[in-house]
DNA sequence: GCAAGCTATGATAGCGCTAACACAAAAAGG
DNA sequence: CCTTTTTGTGTTAGCGCTATCATAGCTTGC
């Protein structure tokens, strides 16, 4: 009889989580949908009123639940990071780099590996099926033109990492690679080397090339002339670096510093010089490039040029973030270089006699 | 007038996603939360009821939504990669290999990078603030007492990777690091070996022990005598592998094959040989340990062990979110061995003369 | 033979957030 | 001056799933 009584209000589910929307609109005295066009940074908020909603925030301590967001929203923002053997000490950089801000956008990162002898097609098709929104794309796939294409072609949004030819559909995120090879070149002159051989990157990475004309402009502009015997190819791994190295230094007029277009062709002219009974650094300087760990595992350490690798994965995958959330709005894609760092080590000096 | 006239229900938001529980509960001739029930495998579901949702979800293709899970929920699987420099090398696999389980099990994944000056209560304070529900300890974390003590007194769970002596209370992966080492010596010794030299990994890592156990096993078994001087100090790096090698080399009665406990200091023994005028493997055999990228970076090949990393990762990674799920229901920590293989490159070869 | 205890399932009400629409107040336009 | 448009904000209704409670049917036990 009478009015049933109305079982009290249950107890809430989540147990003592953080702050919601609903606490900061109270506490601001605005509407929660405020506060999210205040968080998602949207327009058509005036600006007392935007910042009402940040000191509550603030005060508040909150922080979006990303489920209720991708789930209300139906938005989710999954970039594939795709590989095709890139050195392992390189791919862990980048991975931690981009992992870090992937996770701190709140976006998915799918790690895929792509064999050379996989069809474009099929990879593209695998990563429709996984609904990837963007991908990221280390050397040497970033210099891949089948495949920018394709995925262009597919409406995935992309970054290219380290690439020396930036494509006008593509975001990238390089390093000045032309001007490195030219400083470390202009160094090797200045401290009084006249005959630096010079070992060029595989051709199929277009920063490849970049470091080659770096490396021709420093010494022209020095007045040295190019002396294409000092020039030899390799192809980024240790083993073409023992070749070309050895090549260089079996020339009549050997050179007093090598520059090897990476660390592991430059370790590897270690360890050819060292064969050929050459003290490194008095007979025989050796500049590297990137950094990588190899580096400072051999003796004597590397001198070398710093590539910022996680950095970079780290700015390509917010890159491709923001333009998953621009959507529709297209943005430019944008080009952006950072910067390199020279480093001096064991494994340069000036010139025996001098 | 009349009655208003109810607007047609709205459009979906969503625009073609695929199937949810509602669809596949509709098919199934049950309710949704059945649906649910079966997808979490729950008990109290007649079987029968059980197999005619899962005809269901596979005519439908269902998918659970993971955003909406865990907002219902409001659970969430948050584990963090703890790291304190291993080799590049290891890290790539390992983060490749965890990250692929992880987001196949809708985890989140943090890396933290663990410096070693770091004390372990801001390390461990910083992963409260972030929510950790399990660490993953790939070495030489996984051996750091001090560490997994203070995980444990958090409630954090664990699991060590590569250690040689897992915790009672974590979980752990590990490879039979003792069989391996003695399955390498043996060959050497199959092969007509008899002065094997051993190079010793960090003592910080349980491995290390096991390692040396298993080829001083061998050589008892075999009936040989343990001689201290073939067995050197190293501590996983090149440069400690290098040192190791000259003492070796240096013995008035120098080995005819070197086990050493890395690929690193494999690689170091390689080059050691060669400064001391020693052909590999004619005069001298080589062996390392892990099939790192080192391994086939240095010429000859390194004959060595490989470890499953990413693999091992793996499994760790699900360790961890099946032990997150089970929650309060802890079960007891699991110890899991899995396979190595032995890789035959060309560092090793029957001793000169045999 | 009926209270007490299971078991299998369903109904309901959110989780925290945002799309879509509604609506006042202000600005712009003729 | 009265439309139109714009602007800032609020209201409502879910997103897809699951916790919780309700409810049938079935066992048990004495």
């Amino acid at each position: 009889m009478g009015q049933e009584i109305k079982p009290a209000v249950r107890t809430a589910r989540r147990s003592a989580k953080g702050p919601t929307v609903a606490d900061v609109a109270r506490l601001a005295g605005v509407s929660a949908m405020t506060v999210s066009r205040v968080i998602n940074n949207e327009g058509n908020v005036l600006p007392e009123t935007r910042e009402r909603v940040e000191a509550a925030i603030a005060a508040t301590g909150y922080v979006p639940n990303p489920a209720a967001r991708s789930l209300a929203s139906g938005r989710q923002r999954r970039i594939a990071l795709l590989h095709a053997n890139p050195s392992a000490a390189y791919l862990s950089e980048f991975l931690v780099g981009s992992l870090a801000e992937a996770s701190a956008c709140d976006a998915q990162l799918l790690v895929e590996h792509c064999s050379e002898s996989e069809p474009t097609a099929a990879l593209v098709a695998r990563l429709r099926s996984h609904n990837i929104d963007a991908a990221l794309l280390p050397p040497p796939l970033a210099d891949d033109g089948a495949l920018l294409a394709a995925l262009k072609a597919e409406g995935i949004l992309m970054a290219q990492v380290a690439t020396g030819l930036p494509a006008s559909f593509a975001h990238a995120v390089s390093i000045d690679d032309e001007g490195a090879a030219m400083d470390i070149t202009r160094r090797f002159i200045a401290a009084g080397h006249r005959r630096i051989g010079f070992i060029a990157g595989n051709t199929n990475q277009t920063a490849s090339a970049l470091r080659r004309a770096g490396y021709e402009r420093a010494l022209t502009e020095a007045g040295i002339a190019i002396d294409g015997d000092l020039i030899a190819q390799g192809d980024f791994t240790y083993r073409s670096g023992l070749d070309a190295a050895a090549k260089l230094l079996a020339l009549p007029q050997r050179p007093t510093a090598v520059f090897a277009s990476n660390d592991d062709m430059a370790a590897a002219t270690v360890t050819a010089a060292h064969r050929a009974g050459l003290e490194v650094p008095r007979e025989l300087s050796i500049c590297g490039f990137d950094d990588t760990a190899i580096a400072t595992t051999v003796w004597p350490e590397l001198t070398t040029v710093r590539q910022p690798i996680a950095d970079m994965a780290r700015r390509a995958t917010r890159l491709l973030v923001e333009a998953i959330d621009a959507g529709a709005a297209a943005t430019a894609p944008r080009h952006e270089l950072l910067k390199f760092t020279y480093i001096e080590r064991g494994s340069t000096a000036p010139p025996a006699g001098v």
